[in-house]
DNA sequence: TACATTGATTAAGCAGAGCTTTAAGAAGAG
DNA sequence: CTCTTCTTAAAGCTCTGCTTAATCAATGTA
């Protein structure tokens, strides 16, 4: 039968996204893993990754093999759970996935709140970009996992695994004080055609977002500056060198000197039947131990004190 | 991390039932079995199996660990067969597990049918006694399980397994050519309290539902010989030392001489309802592969037939 | 009571799987 | 064209894990 030490080594590889970044991870040379991999392909007849320049990429079959892995995997750390628990050993240590501006924002107070309940609980945060980390969490080496969706941009299969939506953050438009484009409110994506615009990188969400809603409007828009740091697009802002999208939970912790935020009423109809907003979500593993759906409440709180004081600043 | 190959001795050795017979299985010698247990509960801090005279028992733990590692096992199997598939080969071997009276019986045809529709595919048959085998499936170890459930025997939990009942076969009382009982049609079961039965040993499926029948009719049976092969069965009861319940589908099978078979009619209201027949199911994982839903197709059209054939010789 | 049998464990030795080191080939980026 | 980065190749070494042989414990038999 198939070794399993050597699927993990895959499952890996996968995530790490390189032989010698996965290598690095689990403290062993960038040979050994090759080997493994070597090993698993000859066992199996038939090629699992590409190599290439700049890491590997996954063939069909080891796709398939991934999927698996990540469940053989998962079920071992449960099964190793499980017994500790049985044997009245409590797990010690929740692993976190969270995209960076969640860290900022509505993961830190409910952290905080957790760290507070459960003291002997190591908690482990790690940044995870969208739309990633859904093998992450089938694996076992994220618990839960914090993500989101904008609109334009579809939602993964999350096969196996639990998903609840726990926030939904209008983006709005924010534009230098004093600009005219604010002074008559919610202006459309059309009177904004000539504004140089500041959002991510061509892929990154907020760029697909922006760059769908433009194409329903029939506008074409300008992309001046990219960043996928919305503090650093703040500050672009407030220095008067463009205009951009901005989720509300993100501004209403923002200083609030040189910027003005409003919403965007959308062009055609289809546009502005689908709310210009991001989704945020939990992901985590059906049947989760004990303290995830606890971490899930106090995330809850969090996105709902986020979303009122948001409204409260923003209407 | 648990050690995916450690996890699997010990589902071996549950399986097996002591740890030296896992080992033969496994091709290993019983030391080498007995460290990686040792490893495997120090790793965890907890012991996994009480050691005695004639085997081990699984403890609470133990139990837990099993549960997953059998889930391991079948997943790691499924990889491997996922991927074979994927690069175009076909899975060649396809694992029965049956009991004994099954496999003279409802198999043979639906093998043979098989293996004229899939010369290639080789064919593998075990013994496996309810309410065993369940654990076997989803290892893997089995791909089709054919088990049964006699009246007043609980059916096992089938956690994430699919079942599906092919066939209910009435329990019909065979008697000695020319036995008074015979002769005026259907006798209760309180006319024969004074008659020699023959089942199988305490325990035995068929023990249990003639027992948990007499209990309701309130009459107390004796036991004169014990065997669990219903060809035994009838030949004692041409010999004339006693009487027996035997599925219709294997008297329908039998040399028709020296014997009298016809329903017995329930006692009380109870057990009335409930009909005296043993169900017959087959249980494989979900998402089997390819040939395992056409066998289950095969064993049906053999239970279809067989209940035909009883029909017609036993009313 | 002594002895044989069955099954698990301990101890010591040995083989091989798999890791490391070192070196070399490939494929961009500057 | 060189430098960097990633993968693979080859050779050697370590340590896991298997085997053999002996011991212990429990049970049944003479």
């Amino acid at each position: 039968m198939l070794d399993a030490n050597r699927v993990r080594v895959l499952v890996e590889v996968a995530h790490a996204g390189s032989i010698s970044a996965a290598a690095e991870r689990m403290s062993f040379t960038a040979p050994a893993v090759s080997q493994q991999l070597t090993k698993l392909e000859r066992e199996l007849g038939c090629a699992l990754l590409e190599r290439g320049r700049g890491g590997v990429r996954l063939t069909a079959a080891g796709r398939e093999l991934l999927a698996y892995g990540e469940r053989v995997m998962g079920d071992l750390r449960d099964a190793e759970a499980a017994v500790r628990s049985a044997a009245g050993e409590a797990p010690r240590r929740l692993a976190l996935g969270a995209f960076a501006s969640a860290g900022k924002t509505l993961v830190p107070s409910a952290l905080a709140a957790f760290r507070r309940a459960h003291p002997d609980v190591r908690l482990a945060l790690s940044d995870v970009e969208p739309p990633d980390g859904y093998g992450l969490v089938t694996s076992g080496d994220l618990d839960l996992l914090i993500t989101h969706r904008y609109p334009g941009v579809p939602l993964p299969a999350a096969a196996g695994l639990h998903r609840e939506r726990i926030l939904v953050d209008p983006l709005l438009l924010v534009l230098p004080e004093g600009h005219p484009a604010g002074e008559r409110g919610a202006p459309r994506l059309e009177d904004l055609e000539g504004e140089e615009w500041i959002c991510g990188a061509p892929g990154i969400s907020n760029r697909v977002a922006l760059e769908s809603a433009a194409q329903e409007a029939g506008v074409r828009l300008t992309v001046a500056h990219e960043t996928r740091d919305y503090e650093v697009m703040l500050a672009l802002i407030r220095a008067g060198v463009g205009v951009g999208l901005i989720p509300r939970t993100i501004l209403g912790a923002a200083p609030k000197e040189g910027w003005a935020a409003l919403p965007l009423s959308g062009g055609s109809g289809a546009a502005r039947r689908r709310a210009l907003a991001r989704e945020i979500y939990v992901v985590h593993r059906r049947r989760p131990w004990r303290p995830v759906p606890e971490m899930v409440e106090m995330l809850k709180g969090s996105a709902r004190r986020a979303r009122e004081r948001g409204a409260e600043r923003f209407g």
